[in-house]
DNA sequence: CGGCTGACGACCT
DNA sequence: GAGGTCGCCAGCC
């Protein structure tokens, strides 16, 4: 008996986390977090989830991003990447050519099939240390 | 106030 | 490895 197979229609906290509301704010948060990823690492949508305590919602982080204001320059978006080290392809359907300058201006280099190169040394996990 | 819009992640076959 | 399913929620028309 696993906690996996409880119910397939129902809720796993296991793999979703907890069920939590954020409420009103939950965009200015997700800045917040991103705001403290250092220049030249990365972090995923995942994990940005996972700091604020609701690992079931990485999706809505991309949503937050995406809906990021121009006058919020202060946000290093870029150095936000899904959980494969793969920059999110955009409305076109390729990764933004922008999100790969920006990174690279930092020492990040990604490959040709949008890919962080050592995504896995430069990526800041939520209790990460840098090596 | 109803409906639509979005940068994901983990599992399963 | 590739493709499909399900679960998440706040903003802005």
């Amino acid at each position: 008996m696993t906690v996996a197979m409880a119910n397939r229609s129902g809720y796993d906290p296991r793999r979703h986390g907890p069920r939590r509301i954020i409420g009103p704010g939950f965009h200015a948060k997700v800045y917040e977090v991103v705001v403290s990823v250092p220049p030249g690492r990365v972090t995923t949508f995942g994990d940005v989830a996972a700091r604020l305590g609701l690992r079931s919602a990485a999706r809505q982080v991309g949503y937050a991003l995406a809906a990021l204001p121009p006058e919020r320059d202060d946000v290093p978006w870029y150095r936000v990447v899904n959980a494969r080290g793969m920059l999110s392809p955009r409305a076109d359907g390729q990764p933004s050519a922008e999100q790969r300058q920006l990174l690279a201006s930092e020492g990040v280099d990604v490959d040709e099939r949008g890919r962080v190169v050592d995504f896995a040394s430069l990526r800041l996990r939520r209790d990460d240390a840098p090596p």
